[in-house]
DNA sequence: ACAAGTCCATGAGCACACTCATATATTTGG
DNA sequence: CCAAATATATGAGTGTGCTCATGGACTTGT
């Protein structure tokens, strides 16, 4: 009974707050300056590089005080990260809702899922350069570990994860076969440095690249054992 | 004449201060203070972390003004790479100078190389921790390419392909197997990863981790193809 | 042993990312 | 429709890593 009851005084007013929606002046406000923040920061960085881009000229730029950008993102960083994460759920996306692939060898979707993200973040190549220079920042090692970043990793792999599954035969998983998700995540920040460096006309050597790797490794994968 | 007493005048000098060795009080001044400063840093660093050590108190602890630490380390993390640099080169002259290893198998080597890397670091644990979080800092990829640390890598993958070179017959050189050493330095860095994660008594797991993955790998080089 | 030259410790100062108390704008309740 | 409650924009302030002009300590040449 009264836990019923609490149940019930609990959920009706939430739904009743979502199913209404006034979308009010706040609401509003604070959802056009977000975008205002992002689309700034990311003008700027691609001009002026990570580093050498301000929080105040960012708030600047989108006509706020500077304060006020820290009321969206934690950190600099934060706003840079949200960037990433856009690159990654469009490009995850754009192999899901692509119905030719469906049916496609597995090298044929890791490909495709790779040059989606390169795609992506061709436009922002030198503020990309910028942030894999500032990614090391402490002494030496890695840089992929963050935590703030590890969800990201986290949806990225598992993509990758469900990939595989849908291509690899159950039983054939070999010992090392479960790593292969988080593998295919340094692959491709490997990837990313080569398109990096690249300066091929079209990164044509990326591509290349990619293909001869891609099958190496998937045929691999699939006969397995040493 | 003119270039010929230039060209005296300058290498003599050079020279003759390179042979004569006055140890004046200025270099053994300096030797003194940049030993202090690496060791107030790690202390600190062991204590209260990267992030939370301020470089005016790693001055302080060393007896000198703030800016006199910029005159020995460009900045706070290279201290932290000098660090790294002792590890590397430390564990690289472990291997090197122990007799029984010569004419072990490379895995043996390998196993040797990373255990000794790991022995030095185990007493600044927290620190590595610390700076593992820090590393990624900006967006989300890499940090084991910046332009400081590629010195310290290049010393270390060439180490290794000297091993591999001594254990594996030249003309049995897989496609791959050029890029072995590259792929050894992350896979380095991802049993440090395993290595700060492992609360197994005697750090045990990853010691086995080592072993095993270590046979898979030089067994896969060795017959390789896929 | 002295003068000229060179090195380098110094600490006030700078620009930066980020914080916080306050003011202001918006929503809510009656 | 107004007052209380709430959300949030604000920008001066804080502590940080790092710079730089200066003077004083050391070295060199004679």
């Amino acid at each position: 009974m009264t836990i019923r009851k609490k149940l019930l005084s609990k959920t009706k007013p939430r739904v009743a707050a979502k199913a209404k929606r006034p979308i009010g002046k706040r609401a509003q406000n604070k959802a056009a300056i977000r975008k205002r923040i992002v689309a700034s920061a990311l003008s700027l960085f691609q001009t002026k590089g990570f580093d050498a881009t301000t929080t105040k000229a960012i708030a600047r730029k989108a006509g706020i005080a500077e304060g006020t950008v820290f009321n969206y993102f934690r950190t600099k960083e934060d706003i840079a990260l949200h960037f990433f994460e856009q690159e990654v759920d469009q490009a995850i996306a754009s192999v899901r809702e692509n119905p030719r692939l469906r049916k496609a060898p597995l090298e044929e979707k890791l490909f495709a899922l790779v040059h989606a993200q390169l795609e992506f973040l061709a436009p922002y190549e030198k503020f990309i350069g910028a942030a894999f220079i500032h990614a090391l920042k402490p002494a030496s090692p890695l840089g992929i570990f963050s935590h703030r970043a590890q969800e990201l990793r986290h949806r990225y792999v598992g993509f990758v994860q469900e990939l595989l599954d849908e291509s690899l035969p159950k039983n054939q998983h070999t010992p090392l076969s479960f790593l292969a998700p988080e593998v295919f995540w340094i692959y491709y920040l490997g990837a990313l440095l080569f398109w990096l460096h690249d300066s091929s006309p079209g990164k044509q050597h990326t591509l290349a690249f990619l293909d001869r790797s891609l099958s190496i490794g998937v045929s691999f994968l699939k006969q397995g054992k040493r």
